[in-house]
DNA sequence: CGAGGGTATTATGCATACAAACGGAGCCTC
DNA sequence: GAGGCTCCGTTTGTATGCATAATACCCTCG
């Protein structure tokens, strides 16, 4: 996974040296988010640090220093005395998320209509096309990676890094609840749709219709994490 | 049961009530985000872990969780094997928090004009006439702290905690140029104007209006940053 | 049989110990 | 004299130990 979030080095000589040192803690940071974010670690999971540190193969202090990391990404919480737990998926806060993601999407959109390359839009469609296969062809995870990277480079063609971060973090919760989402065909027809619309807009840098664009097309997502989280909630209270 | 008592002491964040008691990591958290913010602990300042921890009257365990969950939030910088250090003011970084916090705020304001109740805009009027008060009498350390919770009020009547924590998280580095910023009368008269303005429109609830104020409000703010940031370094190459 | 309390066990929070890596001083070589 | 190499001190990174808080269990009592 080329989801490696790393904390920008300063000093950018000898980058290469320091960048391919991966420090324990980092792993452990990476390994633990992934485990989150992937599901294999559910919501309100107690993060018990003695066997978390022995499944990940190191030992207590750089686990907790990565749980003390995730906590500020919000992906855990933290219980005084009590250790921490993942945090749980709740309705309400995916709704916050939602709202926020919205925001930065669309200034990303926005900022990507001034800054954005020729070649930039060209990778984009490219992306575009690949992800109109899998859908013709059905294959939902190969979508999914097509699509999170078509929004993923808008925002970095929006050439503001904090932007990128901030979305970033929010976008793990989202990416939490996907893998409990299965889409039906009509919705996901329509998401195709909104990305076709998405990348016209792109194409013709009119950053307030994409803007608009990429607003909606989240509120829409959420409606559909909304019901699979409704609908998880009726099968384990059933 | 008789540690009840502990629930008196002061806190900040965490809402979800069962014990949260201080603990020493979120202390040292607490205290070294102030001491960077406040600029005690200058930018590019190498954090040495031994002598900060004795400084904070801890050990070097809850020093690097804290270490860890600032990086998290920006304000340090890890160098793998070097340690860390206060997250440089850049120019460059400040136009991207600046841009990013615009559309935060300006979305706080948009939904603020939706949320908020009566009181909830009488409490903020309140805070706006302190504010022009230290502003007439030319206090500049209590305008600021009026006009920063003048925002966070806003924010908080948005009724979105997710946005309200990354609202925070980017706040710290904007706050940590404010005490470099020595601001022109003319300038400063402007501020306020503005701020009437967007007194204004939430009052009238007038989302679309509210949010092009703050937008430009924080725009205004970032000329004045980037000022004092030329000046500042104009004076180091000196 | 259930409730309450007290003790034992376990896990967390913090401190310290140990290992590895960086940086600099001094020495050697050219 | 300059450049580079090596060794050593310092600092970070990781592991482990110890104390305390929380939980689970059991025993007693109603």
């Amino acid at each position: 996974m080329l989801d490696t979030f790393h904390n920008a080095l300063p000093n950018s000589s000898n980058v290469t040296s320091l960048a391919d040192r991966r420090l324990l803690h980092e792993t452990v940071i990476d390994q633990l988010r992934d485990l989150i974010v992937q599901g294999e670690l559910a919501p309100e999971t107690k993060l018990n640090e003695r066997v978390l540190a022995e499944r990940l193969g190191t030992s207590r202090t750089p686990l907790r220093e990565a749980i003390k990391f995730l906590a500020s990404e919000g992906l855990v919480e933290l219980l005084p005395n009590r250790g921490a737990v993942v945090a749980a998926l709740k309705a309400e806060k995916m709704k916050e998320v939602f709202v926020v993601l919205g925001a930065l999407e669309a200034l990303a959109g926005e900022l990507a209509c001034r800054n954005a390359t020729e070649d930039d839009i060209a990778d984009i469609r490219a992306l575009h096309f690949h992800m109109l296969a899998h859908h013709a062809s059905g294959e939902l995870a190969q979508y999914f990676k097509y699509n999170q990277q078509i929004h993923s480079r808008i925002m970095d063609c929006a050439g503001n890094a904090t932007l990128a971060a901030s979305y970033r973090s929010l976008n793990a919760h989202v990416k939490r609840a996907r893998y409990l989402a299965n889409l039906s065909r009509e919705r996901w027809d329509r998401a195709v749709h909104e990305h076709g619309e998405i990348l016209d807009a792109l194409t013709r840098r009119d950053g307030a219709r994409l803007q608009a664009l990429l607003r909606d097309h989240l509120a829409n997502k959420l409606v559909l994490v909304m019901e699979a989280l409704d609908k998880r909630k009726a099968e384990a209270t059933r």
